[in-house]
DNA sequence: TTTGTTACCCTTTTT
DNA sequence: GGGTAACAAA
């Protein structure tokens, strides 16, 4: 057992308790210990409840567990972990509504909306109060939806939320509130959930006298990861479950709360112990077995710039190390170069590209290194940003399938129907409205006129509509549509091809579920999340290196760590300097960057940035400045570079267009 | 009622 | 460089 964490006999629960882990100090491997020291004294496998930020960190967790447990218990058969409830609150949340749904009122086939589904739904719920045609402009789908989330998440009042969080939209609260009052109804109309129902109706049940009850007893042993990222009503969920405290074990680090956006608060974490009485015990973790000492105290000192001081500083476990390297170019051409320069010099030390990331706060600003890898033949994985689910022709697919699914899925059945020419909002409309006195659901659609244009498909359209709601077979579902869609596409959209090998890999992943309902709500609890997958999965036994967004890099470490465009601007975000809470978060976020280096860590400070289609005149490259949250003081901290000393080879100016990789072009004669 | 065109706005992080 | 809204044309 290790960081002197004995929670005495196990198969009781113990009283509450609180870990504070600070970067690198291995928080994970602290509770995966105590999961499997846990088990090991007797508690049982299937009544431990995990809680995680990501499936994948419930993964991880889980394999740690088996690993530690099969160890121990050497010879022992049957040593698996058997955990089967690990996952994020949401998909937790998705499994005991469908378990108790009928008891709170939910008919258990609810269909889950994805973000982009919900705004899609908001719009049209905008557009019949006729909320888009008002003379000063009304918040858009998008932000609608964040708004009505944010206070759904913080358990706030809509006036407060508004006030404090989107101050330019306070004139239209009233408005607002009548929507998400109709967007809540068309909700229960139509059968959907969306990711923060999934929250809201589990909070409910724990008000359930009785449920409440039957659902906490569940579990004896309730842990959650990544507390700092954690909202109210999470918060309140855990007070259903375990209103004692008795068996509730939560890990986090304030200095690393990075969701603030998404209405997580860091007073959950703050005002954990005193929830309970007594208080719950805290143990701190300071020992830090990942980086060298030169990175801590860079990431240390800056971190203690912030206005609410942390009281922590890491402290390294490993000896030696040098500096991290504050790394100044001209502009993103050579911030490109330079990376990927030092990156392959490293692996050709021997450093794999797998034990190396390049990390950024926007997932657009890896655009033109991503450009330059794949021109180089570099592989790589990109996590965070852009969703494979959100391209259009991908949720076209899901269109048909959601429909059949759930016959009352006005949203599916709306993008369905347009996917037919001739047919736009007023035909979708009408068809959806003849469709439901038939009362013979999706067979219905047979009997129904489409406009002309559409009539030569419509036979065929009606079939596969009424098959697929009719069929049990999951198996080739994707398929008898794509023989429907397939044909649609080039007229639909641009760039048919990767398109259509997109649709390939959905049907290669719709292999992995038993059921339709189960690939639906998977793939919204869990997009896969990487692109560049060409590079990243049919390979999986080569190297590659890893780009990430810092919010998706949480977690995780690697041996050299690269961390784009620290500039004002980009981190903190202009986007993000509203309030003094949101720039400090943004310095946690540089902070989470940072702490995610084993051996090396280089900051690249671009010069200048290219900004295009600018209105104004003059120079299209804007001056940038080094990220406030390294100031002068901090700059001993680091060693410092000038892109120039590296020999890149020459260049007749940036502005010229991409340079000829002669090296590419050599090595590709053996390709 | 659909589809094409143009002008304008915004541009983040994620379950 | 993409989404959105308003307008024009088929």
């Amino acid at each position: 057992m290790v960081h002197g964490i004995t929670p005495g006999a196990a198969a009781t629960p113990g009283p509450p308790l609180l870990v504070i882990a600070g970067a690198g100090t291995g928080k994970t491997k602290t509770l995966a210990h105590r999961v499997a020291h846990l088990l090991l004294n007797g508690a049982d496998p299937r009544r431990v409840l995990l809680l995680t930020f990501t499936r994948r960190a419930a993964q991880t967790m889980i394999r740690r567990v088996e690993r530690i447990t099969a160890a121990a218990r050497e010879g022992t058969p049957g040593s698996a972990a058997g955990i089967d409830w690990a996952g994020t609150f949401h998909a937790v949340a998705n499994r005991l509504l469908r378990l108790h749904a009928p008891r709170i009122g939910l008919a258990e086939d609810f269909t889950l909306l994805d973000r982009s589904d919900s705004a899609d739904l908001m719009d049209v719920v905008r557009d019949e109060l006729r909320l888009a045609r008002t003379d000063r402009r009304f918040p858009r789908k998008g932000t609608c939806l964040a708004i009505y989330s944010y206070a759904v998440n913080a358990r706030a009042a809509l006036p407060a939320v508004l006030e404090k969080q989107f101050p330019w939209c306070a004139e239209w609260a009233d408005e607002l509130k009548g929507l998400f009052r109709a967007y809540v109804a068309e909700k229960q109309r139509q059968n959907l959930l969306d990711y923060d129902d999934l929250l809201l109706c589990w909070e409910l049940m724990m008000r359930v006298p009785g449920l409440a009850e039957e659902v906490g007893a569940r579990f004896d042993h309730v842990l959650v990861d990544e507390y700092q990222d954690t909202n109210l009503l999470q918060a309140s969920i855990l007070a259903g479950l375990k209103p004692g405290g008795r068996g509730l074990t939560v890990v986090g680090d304030d200095a690393q709360s990075i969701y603030a956006f998404r209405a997580a608060s860091v007073r959950n974490i703050l005002d954990f112990p005193e929830r309970f009485s007594p208080p719950a015990a805290i143990v701190r973790l300071h020992a830090n077995y990942r980086s060298t000492q030169p990175l801590l105290d860079a990431a240390n000192a800056m971190i203690a710039l912030a206005a609410e001081g942390f009281e922590k500083e890491l402290q390294a476990a490993r000896g030696g190390g040098a500096r991290p390297l504050l790394v100044a170019v001209r502009e993103e051409a050579e911030q490109v170069d330079w990376v990927i320069g030092r990156l392959l010099a490293n692996r050709e030390a021997g450093m794999r590209l797998k034990d190396q990331a390049v990390l950024m706060r926007a997932s657009s600003h890896s655009a033109a290194l991503e450009l330059e890898l794949v021109r180089r033949n570099v592989p790589y994985v990109k996590f965070g940003g852009l969703r494979f689910l959100e391209a259009a022709h991908i949720k076209d697919v899901l269109g048909f399938l959601r429909w059949a699914e759930n016959p009352r899925d006005r949203i599916a059945a709306f993008r369905t129907l347009q996917l037919l020419p001739g047919i736009g909002p007023g035909h979708a409309r009408r068809l959806v409205e003849a469709l439901e006195p038939t009362r013979r659901g999706l067979a219905g659609l047979a009997g129904l006129r489409p406009p002309q244009a559409a009539a030569d498909l419509w036979p065929a359209f009606a079939e596969l509509l009424a098959a697929l709601a009719a069929s049990r077979e999951w198996a080739g579902q994707i398929e008898r549509v794509r023989r429907f869609y397939d044909p649609l596409l080039p007229e639909l959209h641009e760039n048919p091809r990767p398109r259509l090998q997109d649709l390939d890999q959905l049907e290669t992943l719709a292999t992995r579920f038993a059921t339709r309902e189960r690939f639906l709500t998977e793939l919204a609890l869990d997009p896969p999340e990487t692109t560049g997958e060409e590079a990243g999965v049919p390979l999986k036994d080569e190297d590659w290196l890893t780009l990430s967004t810092i919010h998706s890099a949480k977690g995780q470490e690697w041996k050299a760590v690269f961390v784009l465009n620290i500039v004002d601007g980009c981190i903190p975000s202009d986007m993000a300097t509203g309030t003094p809470a949101e720039i400090e978060e943004e310095r946690r976020l540089l902070y989470v960057a940072m702490t995610r280096a084993r051996d090396e860590l280089c900051l690249m400070q671009p010069e200048r940035f290219f900004v295009g289609r600018q209105a104004r005149l003059g120079d299209r490259f804007v001056r940038a400045t080094r990220t406030r949250f390294l100031p002068d003081s901090l700059l001993p901290l680091f060693e410092r570079r000038v892109a120039g000393a590296i020999p890149v080879g020459e260049r007749a100016g940036a502005a010229s267009g991409p340079p000829v990789d002669l090296a590419a072009q050599l090595r590709g004669m053996w390709d």
